[in-house]
RNA sequence: GUCCCCAUCGUCUAGCCUGGUCCAGGACACCGGCCUUUCACGCCGGCGACAGGGGUUCAAAUCCCCUUGGGGACGCCA
């Protein structure tokens, strides 16, 4: 057995999008569960559309997945000469030959057998005739014309298709430059790609790759078609969809845990485990158990994973990516200190960083500047509320240690004299504090506001 | 239009290959309850699917065929 080589192979032509995130992790899953190679290799033949900071943002997206690839990324747009040199190579051997076919005639080609209700292709004009090579010429594959190309999928099992359904395809533009079906093959077979796994887009081209394999007379990989992605329209995921980019989704405060594991999931199964660390992936991963149907995206599913892993993380971790999001809402230079004790308290209660760092300000706002919820207000700083505040002031600004449990203490022996429940008093005391009706345990919650703020926050709402 | 692929709860899926243990299991969402100082978390319970029709068989979610529905591909894009 030789050793297992994936690779991913995006075109540079915009950022890394979710489909292409999962094909991507599903190829380092399987080269990582073998202790293969995982290659990355970058399809850039199209000089017009591939762009330098398309490379970037997918290598970025990469790395923040944590899908690393081995060795340095390969770019087809530098290996011009190899292609080249294995297209004459099969023009030598007569398996491929010169068309002087105008764009314009294969378009009437096509137009003819569309309207005769055959399938749109190249008739094959220039095949017998000895075209010379020159401006306008391209080189095309000499297809077999009968006779079935089949192959075994490893998520759909045999694939086969007609071949008169193929047509000769276009193996070298005039330009000169190699097409896109030429140099997946020359390259997977160079970089000895032992398992092909990509979207389900390709399947259709896999039967022209085959033949271009047995034109070579190489080996064939394992080709592997993996599903779509939805949009909950049942429709191919698309933009109007909402969020596309991998990137996106870090911005809206997703960790990657939790895209990896929902990634995973979205297509492939282990029984009924829904929870992966990235080990358990690896361990458990293997391409029989993709799915063959179609996937739709699901946002809600996404939020639970990533709530999980909030709560998994710890507040030091937190804290520090929470940071430069509560700068950009106008809390820079915060004491990670501060940070890590606020940060416990919303770990059960936020689906996203996002959703985190707004919660955060809270703590953060000074006495001053904190808004109180007039109906809150008017609701539970009732007078009888009221002088309980006011004399539980009095305990607040006596106790030496600000800590929950003290407080919690304080709090009971108070409501012992007063012979009165917590109740009537947890929320006349959250609204003060807190200005809301909702907010985390009050005595945590004092406890990170600290003694002096708890107290000036008491005071202004008293004065309200 | 032609070809290829797909089809289990609203969604992600287990089961299908190797028919019976499945009046179909898990998870998200939803609904209800418990816990409770609010909001969450957590726990418990509920709702909810084998697309339809024919076969084959003692027996079909599981095998075969057809229909329907969905998706993809038909580029000198990748």
């Amino acid at each position: 057995m030789s050793p297992v080589v994936t690779r991913f192979a995006p075109s540079p032509t915009g950022f890394l999008h979710i489909g292409g995130a999962r094909t991507a992790l599903f190829n380092w899953l399987y080269a990582r569960n073998q202790g293969g190679t995982f290659l990355l290799r970058i399809e850039d033949t199209d000089r017009e559309r591939s762009t330098r900071e398309a490379t970037e943002a997918i290598l970025e997206s990469m790395k923040w997945l944590g899908l690393s690839w081995d060795g340095e990324p390969i770019f087809q747009s530098q290996r011009f000469e190899i292609y080249n040199r294995y297209i004459d190579q099969l023009l030598e051997k007569g398996q491929a030959y010169y068309c002087s076919c105008s764009p314009e005639q294969v378009e009437a080609m096509r137009e003819k057998a569309r309207a005769e209700g055959r399938k749109p292709k190249y008739d094959g004009n220039c095949r017998e005739k000895t075209v010379t090579p020159g401006p306008g010429v391209v080189v095309r594959l000499k297809a077999p014309l009968h006779g079935k190309t089949l192959y075994q999928d490893v998520v759909k099992g045999p694939v086969a298709v007609d071949n008169a359904e193929l047509d000769d395809l276009i193996l070298r533009r005039s330009d000169g430059s190699p097409t896109y079906n030429l140099a997946v093959v020359v390259d997977d077979h160079e970089m000895a790609v032992t398992h092909v796994i990509r979207g389900d887009d390709h399947v259709a081209n896999t039967p022209r790759q085959v033949l271009l394999y047995q034109a070579f007379g190489w080996d064939l990989p394992a080709f592997g078609h993996v599903p779509m992605i939805l949009g909950p329209d049942k429709q191919k995921l698309s933009k109007r969809h909402g969020a596309l980019s991998v990137m996106e989704y870090e911005k809206m405060g997703y960790l990657p845990e939790a895209m990896v594991n929902y990634l995973a999931r979205l297509g492939w199964s282990h029984g009924d485990q829904e929870i992966f660390s990235r080990q358990e992936l690896t361990q458990a991963f293997s391409p029989e158990n993709l799915g063959r149907s179609a996937a739709v995206f699901d946002t809600q599913k996404l939020d639970w994973l990533n709530a999980h892993y909030i709560k998994e993380a710890s507040p030091a971790t937190l804290a520090g990516l929470l940071a430069p999001r509560l700068a950009d809402l106008g809390f820079p230079d915060l004491d990670p200190k501060v940070l890590e004790a606020i940060v416990p308290l919303y770990q059960t209660r936020s689906k996203t960083l996002a959703e985190m760092a707004q919660a955060c300000t809270f703590f953060l706002i000074p006495a001053a500047a904190l808004e109180y919820d007039q109906e809150a207000m008017a609701k539970f700083l009732t007078p009888e509320a009221r002088a309980h505040l006011q004399a539980l002031r009095q305990g607040l600004a006596g106790l030496a240690d600000f800590k929950a449990t003290a407080l919690e203490g304080l709090l009971n022996t108070y409501l012992e004299k007063a012979g009165i429940k917590f109740k009537i008093i947890a929320q006349p005391l959250r609204v003060a504090v807190t200005g809301k009706t909702a907010s985390p345990g009050l005595h945590e919650t004092l406890e990170v506001l600290g003694q002096e703020e708890s107290l000036a926050r008491l005071d202004r709402a008293l004065a309200l």
